[in-house]
DNA sequence: CTATTTTTCTCACTAAATGAGAACATACGA
DNA sequence: TCGTATGTTCTCATTTAGTGAGAAAAATAG
C-alpha cells in the first residue's frame, strides 16, 4: 500500500456501508493489523478527516464540512444552482426536485439540487449523490453534450459492465439534441420521471445537465411541456451566468 | 515532510486564499520541487479530491461533495438541523438566519444552517463555516455547556492568542446557564446580533449551540424575547430528538 | 512546424511505513 | 480498591516508498 491511497481506503469505508467503524472492524475489513490502522487513523483524526465518536469508534470527521463549503462558495457552477434552482422549483405546478448534475472523469454527480417543500422524494438527486451514468434523463443530458469521442470511449466503457441497449441509447442522445430536452420514466426510481437539458461549457471543461425530477403521477401533457420550458430556459440561464 | 501532512499541505493551500492553484505557485508556496508536487497533486487527482481545470491549475475535487453528502445523512445531529432549522426560521417575526454550531477539538463549526427569504446576510454562519472560539452568541453558548475543565482549558489556550476580557466572558457564561439564552450584539458581525443556547449531549460526546442571527436594527425587547424563547424550545427539541 | 509550457519519468539516495509484540491507558465490574 | 478486558500507543528491525534534479515526453501556443 503507498501513498493517498493508503488513507483513501480507510476513508471508503465509510462512504459505503457503515458510516462509524471500530478499529477492530476495519482490521478485519481492510486486512491490516491494528498497529497499522491505529497510525493511519490517527493521523486522519489530526487532520479532521475522521473524528472519534466515544465508543471506540470513528466517523467522517468535519474537515469534510470544511472543505465542502469552500467548493461550494468558490465553485461557479455550483453557485449557479444556489442562484437558479430555487426561484425555477417555485415556478413549477407540481412538486419537483431540480438537480444540476456534472461530469466529473467517467461519473456523473449531482453537484447542487433545489426541492419544492411537497415533494417528499428520495435523496437520490442531492448534491454529493453520483448517478448512473447510462440511465436516466440526467445522465444522457449531460452524454448528449459532450465531444462524440469522449461520448463514445465513456459509454462502452459502461456499457462493458451493464446490459444496455445502445441504439436506443443513442437515438435518445439523438432526440434530446434536436428537440432540447428529454423525459425518462422510471429509469433510476420506478415511480418519477426526469425532464434534462444539456448545460456544455467547454471552455471551462464542464458537461452538465439540469433536471426536473417528478411524481410520474403528477405529469399530464401540459405539465410536461411546461417543465420542459422551465428545464430549457433555466439552463439557458446558467450557461449565460458562467460566460 | 511524512504521512497525511505531505497531502494536507497541498490540500489546505485551496482552503486559504486562492481556491485555484497553479503548480508553480504551489511550488513557491510550499518551497517543493515541481516533480515531488506533480506527483502528490496526481494522486489527489484520482481520487477526486483535486481536479484539473484546463488551464494548467487545479482545485478542490468532488471528493468533498460525495463524503460530505454521506456525513449529513448519517450524522443525526446534523439531520437534526434539518429538520428543526427550516421551521424554526419560519417562526421568526423578523428576518433571521438559525445554525447549529458544534465543537470539534478546540474548534466550533457551523453543521448546519437555514435562513429567512428576507435574510440577506454574510455566510458566516454557513455549515462548514469555523467561528472565532471566545466571540459571539453562537461560541459562548458551546463554551457554557462544557465540563469546567474542558472550558477552563480551551479559554486559557485561545485567550493566549487573542486579547479577551475573560472576567466578562466567565460572567456571561454564568448568566447564559441561568436565564438559558445569550444574547451579543456586534460581536462576530458588526451590524448583526445573536440569540443561543447550549446543546450539550455528554453521551455523544457533542457540545453545540443553536444560534437565531439577526439585523440589530430589527430587534426590540418583543422580538428579543420571542427570539429567545424560539431558540430555547428549539434546543430543547433537538435535545430530546438526539435522545 | 517550432518554441514554450506542462507533466511524467528515471534513478541514485534518503526517509518513512510496516507489523509483531510489549507497554501503556482507560473503563468497568467485583 | 483491585484486577481484567479492551482500546491505544510505542519500539525496533525490516521492508518499502518518497525525494528531487534533470531528462524526456506530451500538450499547448505562436
Amino acid at each position: 500500500m503507498s501513498g493517498f491511497e493508503r488513507y483513501h481506503r480507510i476513508l471508503r469505508c465509510f462512504l459505503h456501508s457503515e458510516s462509524q467503524w471500530s478499529v477492530k472492524a476495519l482490521a478485519e475489513t481492510l486486512d491490516l493489523p491494528a498497529s497499522t490502522l491505529y497510525r493511519g487513523i490517527r493521523e486522519l483524526v489530526q487532520h479532521r478527516f475522521l473524528e472519534s465518536v466515544g465508543d471506540s469508534s470513528y466517523r467522517l470527521g468535519p474537515a469534510f464540512l470544511e472543505f465542502e463549503r469552500r467548493l461550494r462558495e468558490s465553485d461557479p457552477f455550483i453557485q449557479s444552482g444556489g442562484i437558479f434552482l430555487p426561484s425555477l422549483v417555485r415556478q413549477s405546478p407540481i412538486p419537483i426536485c431540480a438537480a444540476l448534475c456534472r461530469l466529473h472523469g467517467h461519473e456523473v454527480m449531482c453537484v447542487a439540487d433545489a426541492r419544492t417543500q411537497g415533494f417528499e422524494g428520495s435523496t437520490a438527486y442531492e448534491r454529493g449523490r453520483l448517478m448512473p451514468i447510462l440511465y436516466g434523463a440526467t445522465s444522457k443530458a449531460v452524454l448528449a453534450g459532450l465531444p462524440l469521442r469522449r461520448r463514445d470511449k465513456i459509454i462502452a466503457d459502461a456499457a462493458a459492465q451493464t446490459t444496455v441497449d445502445v441504439v436506443y441509447l443513442t437515438a435518445q442522445l439523438r432526440q434530446l439534441k434536436k428537440q432540447g430536452f428529454l423525459i425518462t420514466r422510471g429509469e433510476v426510481d420506478a415511480r418519477l420521471a426526469g425532464v434534462a437539458a444539456s448545460i456544455t461549457l467547454p471552455n471551462d471543461g464542464i458537461y452538465a445537465s439540469l433536471t426536473l425530477i417528478a411524481h410520474q403521477s403528477d405529469l399530464t401533457h401540459a405539465i410536461e411541456s411546461r417543465l420542459a420550458e422551465l428545464v430549457m430556459t433555466h439552463a439557458s440561464l446558467i450557461r449565460q451566468f458562467m460566460a
